[in-house]
DNA sequence: GCTCCCTTGCAAATCGATTTGCAGTAACCG
DNA sequence: CGGTTACTGCAAATCGATTTGCAAGGGAGC
C-alpha cells in the first residue's frame, strides 16, 4: 500500500525543511521564487494534498460546516442544503449534513457529534431544542446560525422568513372571497419555536385581525408529511361542522388535505379552499394545483450559510446579526 | 473563552495519566474498576468529549464519510441520502456531502477534497467520470462505492439498479398497447456511464428485441429537469411525424414532457403516451398521474452504506462485490 | 570596514488522542 | 521464600501540519 504524501516528503525531493514547504503554501513568510518553484515541482510530482486533519488539528480550523435539518428527504430541506452547499463550497467549506427528524435529543446528540469533528461552523433549524440549549452546547464563542421564525440574536445569527406576512395574505384572500370558516393544520406540537407553532399564531393574529372566530376544534396538530395531512384532513372533515377551508403549516400536509378532500368526494376549492406552505416544486404539479405560501428555500440556506462564514471571519465580538427573508401568497386553483 | 476539556484535564482530576483514561475508554488495556470509575466521574463533571480530530489523526479514522450526488435538490437524490444516512449514523458515523452537478472535474476534485478531510470511505454516483480514474484518484486500498448499473467490480464495490429490466417492462407494456412508435428522451450526452445512456441502452435493446424500430431523431438528450423535458418534448412534438409515445430517463424529464404535451394541447395517454423513471413522490401527484419505473432510491443509500461499512471493516483485501436492487414498471395512469 | 537590517531557512514545540515499551505491585505456586 | 504470572499504571513516541524562536548570509548605509 502505498502510503499518502507528507510535507516532510516535498520538503525533502524539494531539498528544503518541511517549515519552508509550509511558508510557501500560506504565505505566511516570504520564500524565494527558485525555492517555491522547487517545491512547487515536488508537490507536482508527488501529487502532494495537504492532510486536512493534521491542519485542522493545528490550526483549529477544519474549512468543515454542519447542517442540520430534520429530514433531507423532505422536499423543503433539499433546496437549503443546496443554497448552503453553493456558498460555502465557494469559499472551500464542505458540509456535513445530519437528520434530526426533530427531535430534541437527536438535535443535541448530532450538534455534539459535529462539533466533536471540528465543524468551524454549525447551520441548524432546531424543531424541539431552544436556541439557548444550543448555545451552551456549542460554547459561547462558536458560530452558530439558527433558522427561526421568531428572533434570536440573544443567543445566535438567525435567519428566518415573515411567515406572518405569508400567513396574514392567505387569511385575507381567503376572507375577500367570503370565506370565514378556515381551520388550520399545524405541525407536532412541540414546546420550541419550530415553524409549525409559528406559523399557527400568525395565523390566529391575523384571523382575530380580521375579526374572524378562531374555532379550537378546527386546530390540529399533525406530522409534517403527506400522510399527516391525509389524516388530520379526514378527521376534520368529518366533523358534524366541517372548515370551509384550510391552511396547512406546510405543502406536503396540504397535499395529504387534497387526498383526504377526494376521498370525502368534496371539490376544492369549491367545497374546501386548501392552502400550503413552502411551494415546492410538487404545489405546482398536484391537482388542483396548490395555492400556497412562497417560502424561499434556497435562498435561506444561501443567506444561512453566508451568515456563518461572516461570523467565522469576524470572531464573537461582532453583535448577532438577523436576516428575514419575505414570504409572499402564491395564487392558483386550490383556494 | 472557556477552552474545551482535554484528556489531561479528565487525567488530572481523576488523578491518573492520560493513558489510563484513553484505555478505560477504548478498553484495549483492562483498567481497575475503582479507577475506571473515578475516570467516569471526571469525565461528566468536566463533560469531556473527545476531540474526534486528534483521534482521527493519530488513528487514521476518522468515523466520517462522504457522498457525492449530482444535486441534491434533485427529488432522488434526498432519499438515497437519507438511506444512507440512517445506515451510517447508527454506527456513529456522519456524512460529508457534496453535489458535482455531474461534472466530471466537480467529481474528482471534491473527491479529493473529500479523502484530504480524512473520510473513511467514499459513496459516489459517477456520472461523468470512469470508476478507473476515481479508484486511482483514493489510491488502490481506499473504502469506495460507486452507484452504477453496469458492474464495476474492476475497480470497487458497486450497487446499483436493473434499470433494463424496468425499461424492457414498460416498452413491453406500450407495445402490448399497441404503440411501436416510441422515442426516449436521454440525460445530459456524456462518455461515461451514467444513467442516462444506460437507460437509452436498455431502450434500444428492449425495442430491437421486440422488433420494434427505433428512429434516431426521436431520441434526444437534455438536462435532468422539468425544463429540459418541457424544451426536448416540445422538440419531439413539433416534428411532423411525431412519436406516439415517450419514454423519460428521469421523472422530472417525464413532467416537463407532460407540460409539453399540455402546451401542444395532446391528450395524455390518448395521444401521447408518457413514462417516467424513478417513481419519485411527484410522480402520484400530477396529472395525469404518471406511470413510471421505480427505483428504490432509500433502498439504493442504504445499500450503499451497507457496503461501505462492510469494506472499511473487512480491509482491501477481501473481492469487490456487487448488489443489485430491483426496479419494476408502476403503472398509472400516462402510460 | 563596521553595523544594522532584511531575507530566508531550520529545529523544535505544538495541537489532542492513541499506543508501545517498560516497570512496579500483588498474588500465586511449589 | 524465590520465581512466575497477572494486573495496572506511566513516560514517551506518534499521527502530519503549523508556527515560533533563532541564526546564517547578503546587501545597504555611513
Amino acid at each position: 500500500m502505498i502510503r499518502a504524501r507528507r510535507i516532510a516528503d516535498v520538503a525533502a525531493v524539494a531539498g528544503v525543511s518541511p517549515t519552508t514547504v509550509s511558508h510557501a503554501l500560506s504565505g505566511k513568510r516570504a520564500v524565494s521564487e527558485a525555492t517555491r518553484e522547487r517545491i512547487m515541482r515536488a508537490i507536482e510530482e508527488l501529487d502532494y494534498r495537504p492532510n486536512l486533519v493534521a491542519s485542522g488539528l493545528r490550526k483549529q480550523r477544519t474549512h468543515t460546516i454542519a447542517l442540520l435539518v430534520a429530514d433531507i428527504a423532505n422536499p423543503y430541506y433539499p433546496a437549503v442544503a443546496r443554497g448552503v452547499h453553493d456558498v460555502v463550497n465557494a469559499d472551500g467549506y464542505v458540509i456535513l449534513i445530519g437528520n434530526t427528524d426533530g427531535d430534541g435529543d437527536a438535535e443535541r446528540s448530532l450538534a455534539r457529534e459535529m462539533l466533536a469533528r471540528g465543524v468551524d461552523g454549525l447551520i441548524i433549524q432546531p424543531m424541539s431544542s431552544k436556541p439557548a440549549e444550543l448555545r451552551s452546547i456549542v460554547g459561547p464563542s462558536f458560530p452558530l446560525v439558527v433558522v427561526s421564525e421568531v428572533d434570536q440574536t440573544m443567543y445566535a445569527d438567525a435567519v428566518g422568513t415573515d411567515d406572518a406576512v405569508g400567513i396574514g395574505a392567505a387569511v385575507r384572500h381567503l376572507a375577500e372571497a367570503g370565506i370565514r370558516d378556515v381551520g388550520f393544520i399545524s405541525g407536532p406540537e412541540l414546546q420550541a419555536p419550530g415553524p409549525g407553532p409559528v406559523r399557527l399564531a400568525a395565523f390566529q393574529a391575523a384571523s382575530s385581525a380580521l375579526g374572524l372566530p378562531v374555532r379550537d376544534d378546527w386546530i390540529v396538530h399533525t406530522t409534517f408529511t403527506r400522510d399527516g395531512g391525509f389524516s388530520a384532513g379526514a378527521a376534520l372533515l368529518a366533523l358534524d361542522e366541517r372548515p370551509r377551508a384550510l391552511l396547512c403549516a406546510n405543502d406536503l400536509i396540504a397535499i395529504g388535505v387534497l387526498d383526504a378532500a377526494r376521498a370525502a368526494r368534496l371539490r376544492v376549492p369549491e367545497d374546501l379552499a386548501v392552502v400550503g406552505f413552502d411551494d415546492i416544486e410538487t404545489a405546482d404539479l398536484v391537482s388542483p394545483r396548490l395555492t400556497t405560501v412562497m417560502n424561499p428555500a434556497a435562498d435561506l440556506g444561501a443567506a444561512c450559510a453566508r451568515a456563518l462564514l461572516r461570523r467565522i471571519e469576524l470572531g464573537p465580538d461582532a453583535p448577532y446579526e438577523r436576516t428575514t427573508l419575505h414570504t409572499r401568497l402564491v395564487l392558483r386553483a386550490s383556494a
